[in-house]
Order: C-alpha cells, then structure tokens, then sequence
DNA sequence: AGCACGCCGACT
DNA sequence: GTCGGCGTGCTC
C-alpha cells in the first residue's frame, strides 16, 4: 500500500466523520439548524439509477421544505478549477425524508427552491408508488409521473372545502340479491376489510351497488376509491353517488374535466377534502385518506392496463394497495377475469356472486347459432343474418331497441376463406391480405405484396369473405333489411350514453354499447362471434365471454322477453358459459388450464422485446431466480413498422417469484445502460398480447 | 441524459 | 510541444 493511498483513506475517514457530526453545504449558505438534509427524489427519468439525493436545507426553506414538497434543485453540476459548484440543470424533485447527516461524502448543493408547500406525495403514495415500481421492474419517478398530476398554482391558492361528516349506514338495496352482500356492506361499515370477487347480476343495479359500498366505508369515518373502465361508467356511478351522499364527498378524477380543474380535486382528496375517488384508471394512485375500500369495476377491461411505463395494472395496484393500506377490496364485474378466479382460489377474496336462480330470473334467454343456418327470407339474407337471429331481432322491434353487437369497427375487414374461414394469409412473410381497393389485387398489410391468385391453404377454396364486417357497413345492411326502422350505431367516434325505450336497431362495437333506457334492449345480436374466439390469443375465450355478457346484460330479464342470439360455435367454451350465464365457472376452468399450462396468473411473466443483439446481450446479463422459463427469443412484427429486426423472449417464473424477476430485469437494465452496449430492450411484466 | 475528465494521433 | 478524438463515469 502506497502512502498516498493511506493519506487519501485517512482524508476519507476524517471527512467522512465531519460529515456525520455536521452537513456542509456549498460555500455561502446558512444552513437550517434542525434536519438541515433533505432527501430528495430527481425527477429525471432515465437517470436509471432510480435512487434517492441528499440536499442541504438553506435556512430560508427551512419550514417550507418538508417531507412530500415539490422542490427544484441543481443536478449534474461540476465542480470547477476554482473550487466552486457551477452550472447544473434545475430539475423538479420531491423531497422525501428530512434527516439530521447524510451518507453522502461530499459537499451537499443546497435545495435551489420549494416549489410550494402542498405535501403532495405523502407517506403512503411514496410507499405504494415503490411497491409499485418494484412490482414492474420500473423506476420511482415514471411512477409518480403516472399517480401526482402536474400542479397548478391558481388550485393550490384556494382552500378545499371543509370535510362533511361521514354519513349514516346505507340499506343493503341491491346488495339483498346477493346472499354475502349484506354482510359484506356491515362489514365495511363496521371498519373492517373484507374482500371480494363480485360476479355482479346482469342489468342496471351495479352503480348504485358501488356507491354502497363507498357510502359503508365512508359511515366507518374511513375513505374508499372507485376505479372503471370509462367516463360513461365513471359517470354512472357518480350519478348514483350523488343520489346516495349528496355532492361533497367524492370527487371525479377522470381525465375530461382540465389540467387544473383535475389537479384541483386530486389537491381535494390529497388534503382529506373529500374521502371518497371515482375515476378511471389514473385513479388508481388518488392519495384517499384512510383509504377502507378500492372497487375495480370490469377488471378485465383493457383500459385498466396503464399504456405509459411500467404499464401498471388498475388491478394490481389495488391488490398492493389494499395489502399496503388494509383497506378492503371489491373487484369484479359482469363478467369474472382469470385473476380474480385465482384470488379466490388463493383464498384472498371470497366470492361475492348471487345463487343460481337469482342469476337466472335476471339474466336474458340466450340462444346460440351457426351463420352456417342462412335465413331464406331475402331481407334476411341481405343482412348476412341466420334466421334465428333475424326473427329474434323482428319480433323484438315491436316491443323495443335491439342492439347489434359487432366485434371491430370500421369499413375494411380482413379477409379469410369462405369455406373454412382460415384467415387469408401472405405468402411472402404471413401477414394478413387485405384488399387493396376496389377492384385491386389483394395485398399484404404487413409487406405490401400483391397476391393476384389467392387459393386457401387448407381446403383449397378460392373464395374469400370478409372475415369481420364492420359496424357502418352492417348498419347500412341492416336498415335495408328492416325498413322502417331507425339505425343509430355507437363506435370508437361516437359513443352514445343510452337510447330511449322504443324500436330502433342499436350497432355498437364492443364497450361502446349505450344503456337502454327504461327496462332494456329487447334483444341483442351478437355477430361474428367466431371471429372474436377465433383470435390467437390466451384471452380470447375469455374476452369474448366479457364482451359478450357486457352486451347481454343491458338487455331485459328472460321474464320480461329479453333474448340474446350469439353468431358462435355452440360447442365453445366461452359460448356455453354464455348460454348458461356462468362467468365465474368460466374463470375457473380457464384457471386450472392455465395451471396446467403454467400459463399466467399461475406464473408471473415479462416480455423482453428488441433487436436480436440487444435482446440476447440483455439475456446474458441477467441473473434469473432458481426455475425461470426463458421462452424464444422469436421474432416479432417490428413495433415501429420499420425493417428493424425484432425479437421478443418471455422469462417465466413461479408466482412467488415475481418480486425476484422484476429486480433481475431492473438490474440487468440498469448494467446495459451503464455499460451503454448496443440499443434500447423494452421490458414490460404481465405482457398482454402473449400467446 | 449531459458533461467533464482523461489518455492517444496530426498539427504548429 | 499542443489541440482534440470520444471512451468512461459521475451526478447529492
């Protein structure tokens, strides 16, 4: 050992105790005399490094810099040949912790200013937005970017209202139905956390079934949050909300309200304004006080998955916050997922569904048939309508709205054969034909290349159908087919809320179904069905089996003539759970498939997706917990379109071993990016699109 | 990510 | 001898 090296250790050391006994800002600042350190978050995203940085408190801020504030600060900085800090870009923190000494050795920069005084990230959000994190391999500050909406001063400046009583005990109402459910509100009100898989009935009572359960919480003096799928079920249960407490104890955090407006009631239930959040699925972190009860409503529904890194799920990040928080849980729908199936499997929630008979006098009559049955009569088959389904919509029309449930909208279908239905695909690279105009050759969505003497692959057949009509094209089919009826359609463009209670034919896509006023549909068709459980995909029976009860749970009690014709094979999984209104039987047999399987929810999994080198670099980095799976890499469609050559591995592991993988992935992240080999490898836990 | 420090080639 | 290549590592 050089004597330079024990001079250097000997200045460490001693620096190291003058740091502990006293912090040292940068030349010229008095320092706070109490807790003069601030730790502080940097909200520098792809500072991967996702970790924490200390400050020096100038007495100034003293006060005003406490745990949760919105600070700016000078970060990455040199020191210069003079000894002093220069430059350094201003970046947003959050200062999370005050501390009497740092870890840090070295001269701390002091804050450079408090951005305002709200302690807008609490305790409880900075600990759910880590578990968060964690739980998808991402950093701190993607995640509080997702759950703190960005400030507005003019919000801050106003007071929230003052905090109303909690009110009294609501009636079971709806909840009677259910033979748990009255027991499930007592329990709420009692100040308890009871948690439930809810197969809810079909029909209108479910808004006011939520608002129920928030008012019990809210009668135990705690809060209670409620996460949906979109602003027309947000704003149902905001309607029933009302009705139930009056305004003043919730707050609609849904993005149609603007920046300020939504910053505002965020500020109103953060400062314990109001104790109950409705919204969707940004929702999901409102920092509610004493947080009793998180409803799910639809969990199944795609919008519940956060489309901005790490991708959480509205689901998930209930589960770790009735975990974190010991609120209760209420996650389900008309339909059941798969992971809802396991959570009472699990024996974490107990399943809260009706008794079987309940559920029948509710439900529609559903019958199923083959679009092998064409109809004779010609309007019929104008309308690419079995006979079943045209004589059910008919008869229907005379006593009220019918809908028509088609699976995508849009004009142009994908093609498939027209004996078979196997979907039409190039021969060049697999991608799937399209007609490339009127009177053009077929081509390939996916290369371009034209195919002018298309056969099918397994039967030979050369005619071609469109494998999924659209919903404009239908609905000018169908007014052909029924005259003197009024078409109103409802897509992606335009929504509809509702219809009134008289004929008309109703075309929707798939969650854009209006609610029938009055008693409901008198009937729904639900067409194509085998194109939607025809989807290559571990969810599709399962999602055709959600969208489908969605529908047919706007339409009337079979007492009341409600009638339901779904276009399917009578024979599928997914058509039978239909017919005998059995969502949560479904969920289970999918459930020990995937058991067997060891597909997800009974394995956790993570996509890894970039180019082949990438991938395989990151591959080899990683230090994967005892038992993972490593699956593929196989290529994939390249996500930018370009020629870019992509590939994707999916890494498996025991449920029990999701934390472990999700701190591999981090870790081996985090090694590329300091090494800086190669180019980007996008992570994503709970892939959706597997299969 | 920036941005500075550092250790090797062509120019005055 | 010096200017500058961008490779590597730190940022409180």
């Amino acid at each position: 050992m050089s004597s330079t090296d024990g001079a250097g250790e000997q200045l460490a050391f001693i620096r190291e105790t003058v740091r502990k006994a006293k912090p040292r800002a940068a030349r010229g600042v008095e320092l706070a005399d109490r807790l003069p350190v601030a730790r502080v978050l940097v909200d520098k995203g792809v500072l991967s490094l996702d970790q924490f940085f200390d400050y020096a408190v100038p007495a100034a801020m003293a006060d005003e810099a406490r745990p949760g504030v919105r600070v700016r600060v000078r970060f990455g900085g040199r020191v210069g040949a003079s000894g002093r800090r220069e430059g350094g870009a201003l970046h947003d923190g959050f200062v999370v912790e005050r501390r009497e000494t740092s870890d840090y050795a070295g001269p701390l920069a002091p804050l450079a200013r408090v951005l305002s005084s709200e302690q807008v990230l609490t305790p409880e959000l900075l600990r759910l937005c880590r578990a968060v994190a964690d739980r998808y391999a991402g950093s701190l500050a993607d995640v509080l970017q997702l759950a703190i909406p960005p400030r507005h001063a003019g919000a801050e400046g106003e007071p929230s209202p003052r905090p109303l009583p909690p009110p009294s005990v609501p009636e079971p109402g709806g909840w009677a139905r259910y033979p748990h459910g009255p027991a499930f509100l007592s329990s709420l009100a009692a100040g308890h956390a009871p948690r439930a898989v809810w197969t809810a009935l079909p029909g209108p009572g479910w808004p006011e079934e939520i608002a129920r359960a928030v008012a019990a919480t809210l009668a135990s003096g705690r809060g209670a949050l409620v996460v949906l799928p979109d602003g027309r079920s947000v704003a149902r249960v905001d309607e029933a909300l009302t009705a139930l407490l009056g305004s003043g104890r919730h707050a609609v955090l849904a993005a149609d309200a603007g920046p300020q407006e939504r910053y505002r009631r965020w500020l109103a239930v953060s400062r314990g304004s109001v104790q109950a959040a409705i919204g969707t699925r940004a929702a999901m972190f409102a920092p509610v006080r004493r947080l009793g009860l998180v409803v799910v409503w639809s969990d199944g529904d795609s919008s519940h998955s956060d489309l901005n890194a790490p991708y959480p799920h509205v689901r998930e990040v209930a589960l770790l916050r009735a975990a974190e928080e010991g609120a209760g849980a209420l996650i389900g729908g008309v339909a059941t997922t798969v992971e809802a199936a396991q959570l009472v499997r699990s024996g974490w929630a107990r399943p809260l569904a009706a008794e079987r008979e309940t559920v029948r006098a509710l439900a529609p009559r559903v019958r199923t048939v083959t679009d092998l049955d064409q109809a004779r009569d010609a309007a019929a088959q104008a309308a690419r309508l079995p006979s079943v389904a045209w004589e059910t919509a008919r008869e229907a029309l005379t006593r009220g709205p019918v809908l028509i449930q088609v699976p995508r909208r849009g004009y142009v279908p994908s093609l498939a054969c027209g004996r078979c239905r196997t979907p039409a695909r190039c021969r060049a690279c697999g991608g799937p034909l399209q007609a490339g105009g009127a009177d053009a050759p077929l081509e390939c969505a996916w290369c371009g290349t034209a195919e002018t003497d298309w056969h099918c692959v397994e039967c030979g057949s050369f005619k071609l159908r469109a494998q999924v009509v659209g919903a404009r094209r239908t609905a000018e089919e169908l007014g052909r087919a029924f005259p003197r009826v009024p078409v109103r359609t409802s897509g992606r463009e335009s929504v509809l809320a509702s219809v009134p209670d008289a004929p008309a034919l109703v075309i929707s896509t798939p969650g854009a179904e209006p609610v029938a006023e009055g008693a409901g549909y008198a009937a729904a068709l639900l067409l194509d069905g085998w194109a939607l459980l025809g989807r290559p995909d571990l969810r599709a029976g399962e999602e055709a089996l959600r969208r489908w009860l969605t529908a047919a749970a706007l339409v009337r009690p079979v007492g009341e003539g409600g009638a339901v014709v779904v276009v399917a094979e009578p024979t599928a999984r997914a058509v039978q759970a239909l017919v005998r209104w059995d969502p949560a039987g479904h969920a289970g047999v999918e459930l020990d498939e995937r058991e067997q399987l060891r597909f997800p929810p009974v394995s956790r999994m993570a996509s890894v997706t970039g180019s082949a080198a990438a991938v395989a670099d990151l591959l080899g980095l990683l230090r994967l917990p005892e038992g993972a799976d490593v699956l593929g890499p196989v290529p994939v469609p390249a996500v930018g379109g370009k020629g870019e050559e992509t590939e994707r591995a999916l890494i498996r592991v025991a449920p029990g071993q999701g934390a472990a993988l999700a701190a591999a992935l981090k870790a081996g992240q985090i090694a590329r990016m300091a090494l800086r080999t190669g180019d980007p490898v996008r992570i994503r836990i709970d892939p959706v699109d597997i299969g």
